[in-house]
DNA sequence: AACAACTTGTTATATTATAACATTACATTT
DNA sequence: AAATGTAATGTTATAATATAACAAGTTGTT
């Protein structure tokens, strides 16, 4: 695997033990769930760990074909389906990206930080935003059985950069 | 233009005259906004009020290619990017398709409620909800510039129908 | 070993969206 | 009305995202 991310090298957070960490879990909601951990499922879950960020399903395959040359589209988005259907990954439908479920394996509601400068990505996981989302929806006729809440912005981060006249551009 | 859609067809609503209005409406925000609304965006508009649910670029397209054979992939999006630039349309992200918008031409923050039986969808226009999510982003430390709240359920319709097993399949 | 169910390999293709450049239409000034 | 600059459209090609379909291999169970 190639190095971890710049921004991620912070004594604050420890990336190695992160994935790693995502990685044990994963298996044992597997196991739970009596479905099978192949090896093809581990290194997607893996990649898109590593990267921390919202990550492309071809970019995820760039990666994968570094180990497995003869991987294919399918490849990737079988394990993406498994992944999701079991909890594990979420894909965040305003960005075509996927990315780790920092509460694996149990169903729940969440709703993503996403900053538009460095993509850094917040799982947050409120009940009262998704009780006041379901409660609205309910007044309104629907009887809510998904939500999709995406917040795009500026990271304090950034925010700060960007009073400097620094923010980078793709 | 092909006839509305049978659940339209209802005396609570005039279709026809609801497309009528949002095509005033935008003309209107156009003028105001000193911005051409030429007859493809204008066709475009039409094709989307007129489906009166979310609907696929590429569905725009099959119909636009009824009047204009010559039409392509580019007259499309560039008519779509001009009606999401003026707040005329909005686009669902979790289904890649395209609603008429309700509260044209202003900049506002809405959810959008979708039966995932019928596909009939609802813009809730909620500062409630709006502002919860602005606040609790701050507190995560992201300054939220835009949100995208998408919620899938069954309306009521549709779940009358679930409980006699009448859903119908795509 | 035989079998069923699941997983992966492989090729092809569908779906969604944009790049790039030529041409035309429109608005403004002269 | 002619000249000019800007905006809009026409056109071809291609990028980016995702799935269909079927063959082959793997795993767990009888």
């Amino acid at each position: 695997m190639p190095h971890r991310p710049a921004e991620l090298q912070s004594l604050r957070h420890n990336h190695r033990a992160c994935v790693k960490n995502a990685l044990e879990r994963a298996k044992e909601v597997c196991k739970k769930n009596s479905v099978r951990f192949t090896e093809q499922r581990q290194k997607v879950l893996e990649i898109i760990w590593h990267s921390h960020k919202p990550i492309l399903a071809y970019d995820i395959l760039k990666i994968l074909r570094q180990e497995k040359s003869n991987a294919e589209p399918p490849t990737v988005y079988r394990a993406l389906d498994f992944l999701l259907n079991n909890h594990l990954i979420h894909k965040i439908e305003s960005l075509n990206a996927y990315i780790g479920c920092d509460y694996s394996g149990e169903h729940h509601i969440s709703q993503f930080l996403i900053c538009i400068n460095c993509k850094q990505i917040t799982e947050m996981e409120d009940d009262e935003v998704a009780r006041l989302i379901t409660k609205k929806s309910s007044d309104h006729g629907l009887e809510a059985k998904h939500q999709t809440v995406e917040v795009m912005g500026l990271c304090q981060n950034c925010n700060a950069q960007n009073c400097k006249g620094q923010i980078h551009r793709k």
